[in-house]
DNA sequence: CTGTATCCGTGTTGATACTG
DNA sequence: CAGTATCAACACGGATACAG
């Protein structure tokens, strides 16, 4: 027997919600899909454009982006913005509102870089890294340490800033940096969490470096990997 | 007979995991899952049962609650503990990393109480209520004001205190509180968040409170929603 | 060149019923 | 009470075709 489709339904396929006023229910709701706040990440710094988040984000289809940016934008949280000519280019940016969720992704990815499992050498892409620099700035090393610093990586320029023990990252080239650097988030990562030394990193040709190089070495003194959670033995001895 | 089981499968079905050494994609591989973080929130004021957890939250079938503890306990953030006789039983707690959680959950909380979309007066579960106070309290208003509180909200014990400008609470029953609370989480919604009069609330029978009815008042003025975020009108919206 | 829409295979999620 | 089994519905990712 055939079963008619009972469409009891109102309108709207009314998308799965978790039905609460929560805080955390409805953040899940705006962002809790897969890819979104990977999406919102990349636009942390400055407005991209569609190929250039595909191109940032391997994995993630074209038809998965294209629904993700509809619904950040349906949500107030992305913008579409079209560049006055002559690039004339259509972007995507986040509203006033959506770059506050970089707290939020900030602590997640702090609170992740204490994983027992994460590796710390995968690949990394270069909003990823920048992103990076602002958790794991040490406020207590850096003190009242004011500089400018300008970095290419990947082909992407960003100006930075170290002021009051926070670093400050945006698209866009510096002006008159105290420290530039270009090559590759690889190169960056190897530099600043591994601390290798940087003439080995020029050789290989994954980082060169403009300044002064012993600021170039107080500053990378500045940033580190926070320290890896350890497990507990399971010795089954539990607290009442 | 119909179809044998096909077991193709290699072994391990290598879950989808975001290939980036960026914390936030290990952070999305680690509670990304749906109901992943609902529950780590439901497991932040201290352990609970199985049972609990369903019951805190309806919606979550039994097998994907029970796919989820897995999968936290797998990665560190949630550990299996057996309660000494005679509770023997068995409850879920968070491992020290699991706990630092919090920031997180509260993060992303307080992000989306301003979103546009928010409907404020959605039914709430008493966890939710209790962190929101963490959320909402107003450090500058709090000053170096201190209390102790209980509260006993859809039967479930809390003891809370503000200290230093922040709220603690976990699960437990309070000693010697200043204020004590008693009623559901609804109620002290209206109370703290809409600013209802206490003995209209006490009359509809949805809260209860003891104490001196200045310090509550006093009290419940700590706390306030964050204002939602208002979007800009946009010039040619093409989709409404 | 920059996106957007559609089809399709597959894996993930969710609700019900059921077992220890 | 604490989960497993089964199955249906949906989301994801890839390919491809299409529109400005």
């Amino acid at each position: 027997m055939e079963l008619e489709k009972i469409t009891t339904q109102s309108k709207l396929p009314q998308k799965r919600r978790f039905e609460d006023a929560c805080g955390l229910a409805h953040g899940l709701d705006l962002v809790g899909e897969r890819w979104a706040l990977l999406v919102i990440r990349e636009l942390l710094l400055g407005p991209r454009r569609f190929s250039d988040l595909r191109a940032a984000l391997p994995g993630l289809s074209a038809n998965v982006l294209t629904q993700r940016l509809t619904e950040l934008e349906e949500r107030h949280i992305v913008e579409r913005l079209r560049l006055p000519p002559p690039a004339n280019v259509q972007v995507y940016g986040l509203t006033p509102w959506g770059k506050e969720a970089e707290e939020l992704v900030l602590a997640m990815a702090k609170w992740a870089y204490r994983s027992p499992g994460h590796d710390r050498m995968l690949p990394l892409n270069s909003t990823a890294m920048m992103l990076s620099f602002k958790i794991n700035l040490d406020a207590q090393a850096a003190g009242d340490m004011a500089l400018r610093i300008g970095f290419l990586i990947d082909g992407t320029p960003y100006r930075a800033r170290v002021e009051g023990g926070v670093f400050h990252v945006e698209t866009g080239e510096a002006v008159a940096p105290d420290l530039a650097y270009e090559g590759t988030a690889r190169g960056l990562a190897r530099r600043f969490y591994g601390k290798a030394p940087l003439d080995q990193l020029t050789e290989s040709g994954m980082l060169r470096a403009q300044g002064d190089a012993a600021l170039e070495q107080r500053f990378v003194a500045l940033f580190a990997l926070p320290s890896r959670y350890e497990p507990a033995e399971r010795g089954s001895t539990p607290t009442a």
